[in-house]
DNA sequence: CCTCAAGGCCAT
DNA sequence: ATGGCCTTGAGG
């Protein structure tokens, strides 16, 4: 049981009790301290070869080389397998640093380059990302490291072990905390001494010798070559520090729980904390469970009590942790020290310290005037809307700035044209890119040979990449980026200046400068064919571009049917165009289930309604059904492959530790040996996994909030309230989690990470199926039948609902203006929601299924477990759906397509921070 | 055959 | 990790 993570002693998932750690440490030291421990309690116990393997067969491009970076660096798969045929270039051979704790192995040295003084000293001209402008005093390795930490994406999970669970599978993340060579490496060839790689027009020049050494075969180079460094480093994570935050501030002596309580409830910015209190929850409680089954169902795992409200909130750093999307990230900043209420609404100090006036209550519960998200606080200068990568890869286009994607791909006169974009384009990023670079301007000379700039650092261009003019270096940047994933994270604010003398100090602020000018995620191939030309849109669209642009310099208009745009709806949805990235199983479910029901139009009707409500929500089954990822590439998962992992043992140990599951292991092998989208599910074995699912649903119970009469209170503190709903949420979701008849089946990391990435969109699934379910005898006056008028009247009814509820919470009125303002859209996406599902006639068996399914949909980082599981209850609800509504062909696909609105709704949730809105309709359903 | 925008390689 | 240089390959 050596992954015992003592650090974590949750009493109950309420609760984030981190007792083994002294009390003054804040939360993100708490959360490292544990990641930390947990990776070295790992490393001890991958005696089995993939986590050893893991380590050791690395490119050697991963190696560390030097130290002293601020960037906790995850090191994460070679996404092609092929073994790297070179030979290692760096001579020192640093891999007893790794799978220790490079916290003490920093901490010790005196300076980074003390160790490794050559390493300094070839640091290049050009300054790498991650050094300090000024870094004449290097910053404290710990220091460094608290910066910022992001975990491991999902797709670093590897299987392995799993030490807790004593099986011999692990998905056990193992963050490799290596020294980034690139900080002080010499590289530096983008200093402007090497020769300028400018394309020359004459392809002749550049086509001399150069057997290339390593490869030489010119298959190789295609997708079947070997795993070259630059593919070899997996989706990472790293920032830039061109500030560093001042030293860890020591934080009063504050009982642990209580602060981490309080820190979660007080001190995150919304979403984020409650996603990490969630995670933490879920952690504290799996572990607990995984240390001691018979008492699980017990004492350790009893409701959370209410509990005081935190006292004083100490001025801690603020951590933003969490995740949204994909890849958790922590980044510690040091908070303004003046105490400035921020508007940022939060759960912040107005919770705790201002609870007595009704102002702040009113501001707390509506979480009134947020600012936009990640936007750091006390900053007034007006700059592009932060980029959440995680999402971005998790397949959310809707933050990307649409006009500047299909203006990557339209081209229109003005803005055509990449030269004259780069000083013409307005972007309220970067707003001005050294004046003195050239602007060159095509115009009528455009055939001359003049250097073209490239558009992001204004290095010089060597010709059009993935939608704009680019530099080598930036396009090979954009390349990396978008083929690993990679999640960048900005220590300062997101404003830096990219220019070829220093792009590579802040890859967030290069990134997302590649974004805003316009270049085009699709265009990089997820399946890494070279050369030729796509025949998709994306490529072709471009093509047409460049050549028109150099044949005639006509403003023209390309009309921009392109079908990869779609994602961009603003509604993050699933609808969103994966583009490079393999559609998820949902959504191949969907593309089949619409094949077959084409015809079907019937919930038109209600999207229309909707639509008069909020024009540019674009309803998802209008887009998704037609949409391909632009390379159709597709991973063929190899079932049988699988096959001999499941017979390996795994029905076995399942038939000792939940014999109810054997049968759906046994399907699972049915399904592994032949394609189970094309058989058909058994009647018995659908029914029963359903009724297994509706046992373990409690669906009342999650769908609604037991004690509402307690917290229409308004005489009990408003703050207490909030956490008691937050930790009865997490509570339930928790325990409904390990009900789950594939619970077994699953890691607990992954469980976690299932439940961090879903919650919020299992609270409006269940909430609005509620509703739809239970809430009829309420409005028998509906008739139900999606009309603009039925979802106008259900906005109000639930608007009124929770007007009266939170009037009676707070204790003084809330206008239904005020309420229109904060929670209008969210009441209506969840009415519309509700209504949608009111209007299939959802049933408690689809409900279940669709619940499971959404709560397994990855965007693309699922393993293939998850996807089989998820495929097992797709087939489920399939074989349901035609059992049960044999008259309606459509009705699977009918009911998968209303997953994306959902989403959407889980979207506009996220953003109010107000989850407990839905809870106080069901509610009120109740009453 | 040429073009050129993909991806790969590999020294830094 | 970066970026200069190379190969690739569909399209013209």
């Amino acid at each position: 049981m050596c992954a015992k993570m003592s650090v974590l002693q949750g009493r109950h998932l309420g609760i984030m009790t981190l007792t083994s750690s002294p009390c003054e440490l804040d939360n993100m030291s708490l959360f490292q301290d544990l990641k930390l421990k947990r990776r070295k309690v790992d490393s001890r116990c991958s005696s089995d070869g993939e986590s050893a393997a893991d380590t050791s067969t690395s490119s050697p491009d991963n190696m560390p080389g030097s130290p002293g970076c601020p960037v906790v660096k995850v090191k994460t798969e070679c996404i092609r397998s092929s073994p790297s045929p070179g030979t290692p270039r760096d001579t020192r051979d640093l891999r007893d640093l790794r799978g220790t704790d490079t916290r003490e192995v920093t901490a010790d040295r005196a300076s980074p380059d003390s160790v490794f003084p050559e390493a300094a000293s070839s640091r290049g001209a050009e300054e790498r990302f991650c050094t300090p402008a000024a870094s004449a005093s290097p910053v404290s390795p710990l220091q460094s490291h608290t910066n910022v930490f992001t975990s491991p994406t999902p797709r670093e999970i590897h299987r392995g072990e799993t030490p807790d669970r004593g099986t011999n599978s692990h998905y056990l993340v193992q963050p490799k905390e290596e020294s980034d060579n690139s900080v002080f490496d010499g590289g530096g060839r983008g200093d402007g001494s090497s020769h300028p790689s400018h394309r020359t027009p004459s392809p002749s020049v550049n086509r001399i010798e150069s057997p290339s050494p390593g490869t030489g075969n010119p298959g190789g180079g295609g997708p079947a070559g070997g795993c070259g460094s630059g593919a070899s480093s997996g989706s990472g994570s790293s920032s830039c520090a061109n500030q560093q935050p001042g030293p860890r501030q020591r934080a009063p002596t504050v009982p642990s729980h209580i602060l981490a309580h309080h820190q979660f409830w007080s001190q995150n910015r919304g979403v984020q904390g409650y996603d990490t209190r969630l995670l933490n929850g879920v952690i504290s409680s799996a572990v607990n469970f995984g240390q001691n089954l018979s008492s699980a169902t017990d004492e350790g795992m009893k409701p959370p009590a209410q509990r005081v409200a935190p006292a004083t909130p100490r001025p801690a750093p603020s951590v933003i942790m969490g995740e949204v999307g994909g890849v958790r990230t922590m980044i510690w900043s040091v908070p303004p020290l003046e105490p400035t209420p921020t508007p940022t609404a939060s759960w912040t100090a107005t919770t705790a310290s201002s609870s007595t006036s009704e102002e702040s209550a009113a501001h707390v519960l509506l979480n009134l005037r947020s600012e936009p998200r990640g936007k750091p606080p006390g900053t007034s200068q007006s700059f592009g809307p932060p980029l959440n990568m995680e999402r971005l890869w998790a397949g959310d286009l809707s933050q990307l700035p649409a006009a500047q994607q299909i203006q990557a791909l339209n081209l229109t006169a003005s803005s055509s044209q990449p030269w004259s974009r780069n000083g013409n384009m307005v972007t309220t990023e970067a707003p001005s890119q050294t004046p003195s670079a050239p602007s060159l301007q095509p115009q009528e000379h455009e055939e001359e040979e003049q250097p073209m700039i490239c558009m992001i650092c204004e290095d010089k261009a060597t010709g059009l990449h993935y939608g704009i003019i680019t530099c080598e270096g930036c396009k090979g940047f954009f390349k990396r980026t978008v083929q690993n994933r990679r999640v960048y994270t900005c220590v300062a604010e997101g404003i830096c200046e990219i220019t070829k003398a220093q792009r590579n100090r802040c890859q967030y602020c290069r990134f997302k400068k590649c974004i805003e000018q316009g270049m085009v995620l699709q265009a990089v191939r997820e399946d890494r064919m070279p050369g030729g030309r796509n025949s998709g849109a994306v490529y072709n669209l471009y093509k047409v571009k460049y050549k028109k642009h150099k044949k005639t310099n006509k403003g023209m208009n390309v009309g921009v049917g392109l079908g990869g745009t779609g994602g961009i709806n603003g509604s993050g949805s699933l609808n969103a165009t994966k583009g490079t990235m393999a559609p998820t199983m949902l959504e191949k479910h969907i593309q089949a289930a619409a094949a077959a029901a084409q015809h079907n139009q019937q919930h038109g009707q209600l999207a229309g309604a909707l639509m008069q409500h909020h024009k540019g929500s674009s309803g998802p089954e209008s887009q998704n059904t037609s949409q391909q990822p632009a390379s159709g590439h597709q991973s063929v998962q190899g079932h049988q492959g699988h096959a001999g992992h499941l017979v390996n043992g795994t029905i076995l140990k399942t038939a000792l530790t939940n014999p109810s599951e054997v049968v759906h292991l046994r399907q699972r092998l049915d399904n592994a040996v032949s394609s189970s989208r094309d058989r058909a599910f058994p009647l018995d074995a659908t029914l029963a996994m359903i009724q297994t699912l509706i046992d373990c649903d409690e669906f009342q119970d999650i769908a609604t909030l037991r004690n509402l009469d307690e917290l229409l209170d308004h005489k009990s503190d408003l703050s207490e309230k909030l956490c008691q709903i937050g930790d009865s949420i997490v509570y339930k979701l928790v325990q409904w989690t390990k009900r789950l008849p594939f619970y077994l089946e699953l890691p607990v990391e992954v469980h976690t990470r299932l439940l961090t990435h879903k919650w919020h969109e299992l609270l409006v699934l269940t909430t609005s199926a509620y509703q739809a379910i239970h809430g009829q005898q309420k409005w028998t006056g509906v008739g139900s039948d999606g009309t603009s008028a039925d979802f106008t009247e259900e906005v109000s009814n639930n608007l009124c609902t929770l007007q009266t509820c939170l009037t009676s919470m707070m204790g003084r009125p809330i206008t239904m203006d005020q309420l229109r303002q904060d929670v209008g859209l969210m009441v209506e996406k969840i009415t519309y929601v509700t209504l949608m599902f009111r209007q299939v006639k959802l049933r408690m068996e689809e409900y279940v299924c669709l619940k499971v399914i959404t709560m397994l949909s990855q965007a693309r980082d699922g393993t293939l477990e998850l996807e089989q599981i998820q495929e097992r209850y797709m087939s489920c609800l399939r074989s349901f759906v035609e059992h049960s509504a044999p008259q309606q062909p459509g009705r699977f696909h009918d009911l998968l397509v209303r997953l994306p609105e959902v989403q959407s709704a889980a979207a506009l949730l996220l953003e109010s921070k107000m989850f407990y809105v839905p809870f106080l309709l069901n509610s009120a359903i109740q009453r």
